[in-house]
DNA sequence: TCCTGGCACTCGACTGTAACGAGTGCCAGT
DNA sequence: ACTGGCACTCGTTACAGTCGAGTGCCAGGA
């Protein structure tokens, strides 16, 4: 069982081999290109080895070794430092997120920056609503019997909803209900409104109360129950790279699951503070992923987390070029957070 | 150069075979498919001058006949009916409308019934802000030195921006711009904004001045000059179907494609009047969709026409059910607008 | 004049065989 | 414990041969 220094090293040797050639890596040509400062013969012995503990496995008898998924989870534990960004990188990070006018707009950059840096699938989670607060809920008179709802959150997120009035209701009303609902609601955190809710409608004036109990309805559906997450994709044309070689030939399977939010907020949204998760292969729970692995981490401003953001792609990908990448955007996105 | 009937009726049945088949179609199974009330050989003379014209081809010399874009072209123009919707897909079609709450709503719910529907990749616009009228311009006081602007166009549309003021600014002072503005631009189509804009700072009390100005500069920004348009994609699985053989072998330059809102917005978006747009392969001007064909039409509420819908995939599709499936997506979504 | 059956021809797809070589496992020797 | 050597495996490539779908052309007939 025991894995000596020598076989993680030879363990290390292939996986980034095979990162970078994409081709099964045999003893020879690693001898050749790392100073292991052994023979080929041995190496063969350490990748028996190696291969018998499933780190490793061979595609053809006559092919090299190709690491499994096992073998990527070893060499991100264990066997990689996280590589510093270039300068050029962390450059690249500023100049694109300045300018930024609007959280749409952060977003947005964000994920197409991330696609560019890693050469990935990107994903990028807008600030969840159950981790926001209200800033200000507004009412905007649509006509007499409708009332657009719009709710902003501390977060930069808004939501607008329709709502259509059990009757006709004066502009006057529309001002009472306003500085109601604000007064109740306003930095309430999202997760804590539905009692908040509720007693706005109990102790609305008698007048108001329909309207109120309408208003309610919507707001509970809109911010809480039908929590709204929101995602941005990019880079989805970096799934062709390296032929059909990564993800067995068909893109179809990745992506049908790019295609389903649901999917996606599983894979990045469900961050435990602060940590990078790596999941790689068969780790995650999805079927269709069993290909690809994903990089992701939580971003917010200071050190609370309001959404996650991260990578996906094939296994045999850059790991620790890519943590690092998703770790440096996640805390340039969080400091443009913090500003606003 | 004459093209007698029959002619015309081997090409309508090659493209027809091809599409369904996915295979070069040979004189003999034409004949023993379609009732052509000719022998093959017969058959084969018209191919010969169907080739000779440049409406099919042969991949090899030993297979059977393919179309080119040009015999798509002709069989869309002059050999093929809009074939009518089944009940199924109509109904299909109103329970997954009916029940939208919002123009986001309806938009994610368009495109996934669209690209459902065709099984191809479905595009939809979201209304064109140039199209649109303000239905209400909204200023929400962040903090004293930070307004959040809000537009409510006529077509649903809500547009925010947080705008960064020169100095603190009190809350009367804000109701007053608020009205200032509504009063202004209330019900003006946007692209007849920016004179209204210009005077709108011109007429401001002297105390309002300074802050009006800035507002004037971002409702510039962000309702004409950046005339942000917004899209909505689903169905990029579809791409898939057809193994490797639709897309020469890559879906690399689609997905980059697919990727460009820009893009995305010349083929579905630049709709004349009502009518129905195919562009069959090179007749689109990306290089990147040569091998992609485009099925677009506009929709609105009405006659107006506000934004644009269609469907991408390959140049080998059926053309008369993706035409009548756009079409009748288009007419629902505009009445399911006209409704608000 | 137009259609048809017949026939020779082309050429990709498929099959089988052989040579090649990258890579391995094992073993005896240091 | 490592190394050099060697036999072996097996995928890849190249090549030759066969098969057959599909064609173009032509002579004969309605």
């Amino acid at each position: 069982m025991g894995l000596d220094d020598r076989k993680l090293a030879v363990l290390r040797a292939i996986v980034e081999d095979y990162v970078s050639t994409q081709e099964p890596v045999g003893s020879k040509a690693l001898v050749e290109r790392h100073q292991l400062g052994v023979s080929p013969a041995t190496v063969r012995n350490d990748m028996a080895v190696l291969e018998e503990e499933g780190y490793i496995r061979q595609p053809h008898t006559s092919a090299g070794r190709v690491p499994t998924d096992r073998g990527y989870r070893l060499f991100v534990d264990r066997l990689s430092r996280v590589k510093p960004l270039s300068p050029a990188e962390r450059r690249a990070i500023e100049r694109f997120l300045v300018g930024a006018v609007d959280l749409d707009d952060v977003v947005h950059r964000t994920v197409r920056l991330l696609a560019q840096l890693t050469r990935q699938v990107a994903v990028v989670q807008y600030p969840s609503l159950a981790r926001s607060s209200v800033r200000h809920l507004e009412l905007v008179p649509i006509s007499t019997t409708r009332l657009m709802l719009v709710m902003i959150a501390d977060t930069g997120r808004v939501e607008q909803r329709l709502v259509e009035l059990p009757g006709p209701v004066p502009a006057d009303d529309v001002t009472d209900l306003r500085r109601l609902i604000n007064e109740k609601l306003a930095n309430a955190r999202l997760s804590e409104t539905p009692p908040l809710v509720q007693a706005l409608v109990e102790e609305a004036p008698t007048g108001l109360r329909p309207t109120m109990t309408t208003l309610a309805t919507v707001l509970l559906e809109t911010l809480v129950e039908r929590h709204e997450e929101r995602i941005a994709l990019a880079g989805t044309a970096n799934l062709t790279r390296g032929g059909l070689l990564d993800f067995q030939g068909s893109l179809r399977p990745i992506l049908e699951a790019l295609e389903e939010e649901v999917v996606l907020l599983k894979l990045i949204g469900e961050t435990e503070p602060s940590t990078t998760r790596v999941l790689i292969g068969d780790e995650n729970e999805f079927d269709n992923l069993r290909a690809a692995s994903v990089v992701s981490t939580g971003y917010g401003p200071g050190a609370t987390i309001v959404g996650g953001l991260g990578v996906l792609g094939p296994t045999r990908m850059d790991y620790p070029g890519n943590i690092a990448t998703v770790r440096a955007v996640a805390r340039y996105v969080g400091e443009l957070l913090a500003q606003n």
